[in-house]
DNA sequence: TGACTTGTTGCGAAAATTCGCAACAAGCAA
DNA sequence: TTGCTTGTTGCGAATTTTCGCAACAAGTCA
């Protein structure tokens, strides 16, 4: 999950994919736009240039680059999807129910429950994108008082 | 989370909401349709009983048995939503992202997660409803053929 | 039973997301 | 550079989900 355009480019044409100067707009708004995009959000900046891009193509080629796994799906809490650049090493999210935040947690806290399905259920998870919701710190303590 | 009727309403009722017909009809759908419902599919057969309760209804109440604890969500392979009765022990499930198969795990495989969590970052997650994405054995032998 | 309070519903419109298909253009080969 | 092939896009319509608000009715109390 290479980082810089040019490499991505060159991994999309080697698979077969073209690269379009749509793709290259949405992928560089999720880069810029930060860590959980929605998609109308991208469609807002990209149409700023772009006006004749369409929302479909929005939706359109954050699957696809999903599916490439240059981006990666986050579940907020309202159970909408957002976007963010996949990182080499995977993470994972604790989405508070109350508030809304986002904690990141690292791949080694999953690495041991995907060996364990794996063994014992023959099953590959795809750790890519997981998110656990919950209720974070603050939201508990607020609520408790 | 009791699973007749009866206890439901009561339940309802003591938190101070109330117990109409639509609701019913929705639970009751939810309960005969089986284990991962479309609201698509509630929809359809509550509205041939019931020919005037609209498509909001059925969302809106979904939504509110799910916060009730009464129905859980239930994460497709496709990304979409769907509901099935929450049972008092809760469990979760690994979906293939091929076959859009539904594996069952016990709550077990989550427990020392969920305190290792609470323990770490202090962050109490809600395990009524975890789905994991993958690929189950069949598909990968497939796809490796 | 009858009136009151307020949580719920229905309706239609709005918003979010997907689809189908013809027009377009990226990459490739000559 | 020119032209082909076929993956992609734009558009508008269809689908799915949410929203706003007035009308409605469940539960309560007299």
């Amino acid at each position: 999950m290479p980082h810089n355009t040019t490499e991505i480019n060159r991994q999309l044409r080697k698979s077969g994919y073209r690269v379009t100067p749509q793709r290259q707009l949405i992928l560089d708004a999720v880069c810029q736009l930060g860590d959980h995009v929605t998609p109308e959000a991208v469609y807002d900046h990209v149409h700023r240039i772009a006006p004749t891009l369409s929302r479909a193509t929005v939706y359109r080629v954050l699957h696809f680059l999903t599916d490439q796994h240059i981006l990666a799906m986050v579940h907020m809490a309202d159970g909408r999807l957002a976007y963010e650049l996949a990182g080499p090493e995977p993470h994972h999210h604790l989405v508070c129910r109350s508030c809304d935040s986002l904690l990141e947690l690292p791949h080694s806290v999953l690495r041991s429950f995907r060996r364990a399905m794996e063994s014992q259920y023959d099953f590959e998870v795809d750790v890519s994108h997981v998110s656990f919701f919950g209720h974070c710190t603050d939201c508990r303590d607020s609520a408790g008082a």
